[in-house]
This record gives C-alpha cells, sequence and structure tokens, in this order.
DNA sequence: TGCGAATAGTTGAGTAGTCAAGTATATGTC
DNA sequence: GACATATACTTGACTACTCAACTATTCGCA
C-alpha cells in the first residue's frame, strides 16, 4: 500500500519523460536494451530485469515496438525464444531521454543523500526486489 | 517497478489472510477503522491514510460492505461526507485476523532487523509514502 | 528415437487501481 | 441572501498489470 505510493509517486514524477514520447517503463526497457550486450534481450530476461510476468512483458512491449523503438528478433538456435532488440530510432530515444531521467532521479533523491539509503536497498531484497 | 514488486511481495505473502476471509488491503482497511476513536472514519480520511485516490476507496470498500464487515452511517452536520463504520462483525474479523497478521509481518520482516529500516521510512517519506 | 517434461512466449479473463467529469452539499463574500 | 467556489463522494472509461490456459519448441533419457 505504502509501497505502492512511492512506485506512484517516481514514475508520475518520471512521467516529464513523456516529452519525448515514453513513460517511465518504456525508458527502463529501452534503458535495459542499451546496457544489454549487442543491445538484445530475450523477453524472458526483460520479464526478469523488470520484475514483469512475461504476459506483462508481452503487452508493455507491443506500443514500444508499434512506434519503432523496439524490433524483434528470431534465435537460430531457439525458435522460442524471440529477442528485443533496440533499433536506431530507439537508441536515439534512449540517448535524448537519459539526460531528462537522470535529472528526475536527481531532483526525486538528491545524489548525495542516496548513499543513507543502503538500508533501504538491503530491505528490497529482502522482499525480493531489485533497485532498478 | 521495484517497489512495485516489494509491494506485491508483500501482499501476495499477506493473502494468507484469506483463511479469514479478507485480503490484505481489507485487513488495512479493518485496521485503520479499529485504530480510529469511535471506529468509524470518513471516505477521505481512508483515502489519506492508505494513500489511495477517493475512488479506489469507494470501490475497495463496496465488496467489504456487502459481506457485512463495515457499514454506512451518515455526518448530521455535513451530508456531503459518509462515514465508513466497522460492525461488530468487522471488528470481530479484525481481531481475529490480527494475530495472523502479526505472524505474517514477523515472518516476512523479523522485528529485530526492524529497526535497521528507519532509513527506509526515511526513503518512503521522501517519496511521499507512509508506513502502515 | 520417440515421448514426457520443461521452457518461451502469447492470449483471455479478471483485478486494482487511476483520472476526469458529474452530483450533492457547504461555505465565504459582497 | 444569492452566487461563486470549494469539498465529499461516485461513476464511466481506461491502464497496467496478474493468473491460468494455451501453442510451439526443445531437452533428457529409457
Amino acid at each position: 500500500m505504502s509501497l505502492a505510493k512511492a512506485q506512484a509517486t517516481v514514475s508520475r514524477r518520471m512521467d516529464r519523460l513523456n516529452a519525448h514520447g515514453i513513460g517511465f517503463t518504456d525508458f527502463v526497457i529501452l534503458h535495459l536494451l542499451h546496457q544489454a550486450p549487442n543491445g538484445k534481450l530475450r523477453r524472458k530476461d526483460l520479464a526478469e530485469k523488470t520484475n514483469l510476468t512475461p504476459s506483462g512483458i508481452t503487452r508493455l512491449l507491443l506500443p514500444i515496438e508499434k512506434i519503432g523503438l523496439i524490433d524483434r528478433e528470431a534465435n537460430e538456435r531457439d525458435a522460442r525464444v524471440s529477442y528485443v532488440v533496440l533499433t536506431a530510432a530507439g537508441r536515439r530515444t534512449y540517448e535524448e531521454a537519459k539526460p531528462t531521467a537522470d535529472a528526475l532521479a536527481e531532483d526525486l533523491i538528491p545524489a548525495d543523500q542516496l548513499k543513507k539509503y543502503t538500508a533501504a536497498a538491503a530491505l528490497f531484497k529482502l522482499l525480493g526486489a531489485t533497485i532498478i
């Protein structure tokens, strides 16, 4: 209940990202893909990293694919997996949005205060969550 | 995203409460009413305490009212407000569920570890959340 | 080598909320 | 004392998920 509110606060704050045509969760996806080797991940990996279910990922990616920021790619060794790859447009959007996201994060929790919250991180871990 | 998962973990764990015929959020409502003077609160107060919107509260209370754990009561001075009151059955259910909830909480985060997490509480406050 | 069990992803139905707009009532101001 | 404005709550339409069941494929092993 309380945690949900904190979550809501974060995403609402981050919604200034939609100046870039994307929402907070979209940005997280782009961020994860950007970090990944070759800019691609299996849908299952995205599900794990975001703590969503595979079905949640399917539904989340649909509109991002529709606007052309990500694309599908088959795995030649395993026909079950479908990679999510960052398109050129996706990479561009990510790079444009990154400074905005960083500024918003800094605004939300000033970096010099961040070290205080390692205990919070431990709590999240205990609860099975991962810090972005 | 991460916070949402922690939240999900908590509520899923707390879902053992449905042995008492109620869910986690229902229990929170009963708890808040139990604490309140005269066992009643305005819907607006519940919204603030739970960090839900008034419309969320309306929808949340509907089934709890239907199973008779809470009831409506008018305010004679202000016809706009409708109190939420704990019924006898609601009080009974709360008192039965409380030990279960306490045990589950202790199970989730052992009390002797709890003091470690004051920093987490500070973080939540910063994010605009309240600890139960 | 063929078959049961596991894995990746999708889909239908449901849940728990949100926001925006609407109703009813109360309050402050001129 | 009437009228603009504010407050308490509800409702319709929507979002962002979840779970369970399904399809397609791959793997382990008798």
